[in-house]
DNA sequence: GTCTATAGATTGATAGAC
DNA sequence: GTCTATCAATCTATAGAC
């Protein structure tokens, strides 16, 4: 009992710490001694209980991904079916409204998102393709319900279009995320803003582009 | 004269294969070893000719920034003057085109330009400092004078939502850049799409998010 | 499970011969 | 200006004592 809920606290200090450092400096750009330093355990631990530091990566991204992705789906899915009942296509403003929403209220209010959805906006431009890899692989699915629920809402559209019409949706959205973290302008700042501002803020501008 | 010729040819090999390489595989992720080997010239090269790694990337961001800007610049001005003559406000549509058809014109046209514009998307991104204050300091004058111009064209929107209307297009048009360089899906391949279609491809996208 | 110590590789930068 | 050789620092990963 005591062991078990030490070797859980040690892991996620680790988890803590990277997913936190990941978001500041990059993968890369962060080695497992200024790591172990902040999660304040030590150095061996990493290769102890995650087996290596891409090993670790992927569990950082998993803890998040998973039940975030998981309440996306719902709500997208939610969206499609409530239109199929009223028998009309289902609207593309509710579509990225299903998916934006929960993300950003993730943000605001589990702990260490904000640097977990720093981290994935990052992590899009990474250079480093082993972090690109593993994103994608977490990422694609609901990449691609998103791609099949704009095509019913906008099947005057091709499916090209509407594949990067999406990129550049998923590019505007998660530049704007990360760079409001990195912006100190007193009169533009919107680094306090709740997620309900900040969905105002987007979406208007993504659902706009993506019918325009 | 051939000292001179051949200094020329060394510096510009180093700047060529820096573009590629910190396109390709970021900044940090370029060692000096790698960098020089491509650039067939000797590792101590590069510290004799510019002074530090870091002195490199000033020098390769500021070669082709600087004409690429005058251009861009030139453009935007020409809008509002236009307008300005007719009586009218510059129109958003207008702006951005002046600003995306000479960058993408640019990307098509001149050597390692399209590396150059992946790294630019990769930059704002980029987890290094260094990397960013170099860039923003480059980018920040050419991103004032869009902020101006989008002033005079949507008089009805505050500063504080234009300012983030074209943070978004940022995000979008550069992600979208360095993104279609990654992928390869047969049937949605616009990696060799030519300067007008993704033109038209982007334009409407931001113009309608800008207006929305 | 946690720790120290260290292997083994790689990095940016520089000194000094030519 | 170009080269070799190397310093000093840093990195991931691991072996082995406790």
């Amino acid at each position: 009992m005591n062991l078990q809920s030490e070797q859980a606290d040690t892991k996620d200090s680790i988890l803590n710490a990277a997913e936190c450092l990941f978001a500041e400096k990059g993968y890369s750009g962060t080695s497992l001694r200024v790591l172990t330093g902040k999660a304040k355990v030590n150095l061996a631990a990493v290769n102890y209980h995650f087996g290596s530091k891409q090993a670790l990566l992927e569990a950082v991204i998993k803890r998040k991904i998973t039940p975030l992705n998981q309440i996306r789906r719902k709500r997208v899915e939610e969206v499609r079916r409530q239109a199929r009942k009223e028998g009309r296509r289902p609207d593309a403003n509710d579509i990225l409204y299903a998916f934006i929403e929960p993300t950003l209220r993730f943000r605001e209010n589990e702990r260490g998102a904000k640097d977990f959805v720093t981290f994935i906006g990052r992590s899009f431009a990474d250079p480093d393709d082993t972090v690109r890899k593993i994103f994608f692989r977490f990422i694609q699915p609901m990449f691609q319900l998103l791609l099949e629920a704009m095509r019913e809402a906008l099947p005057h559209l091709s499916e090209n279009i509407i594949f990067w019409r999406l990129q550049l949706s998923m590019g505007a959205l998660f530049h704007t995320l990360h760079i409001c973290e990195d912006i100190d302008m007193d009169h533009l700042n919107i680094k306090d803003l709740d997620a309900d501002s900040m969905v105002n803020l987007i979406l208007p501008y993504l659902s706009a582009g993506m019918k325009s």
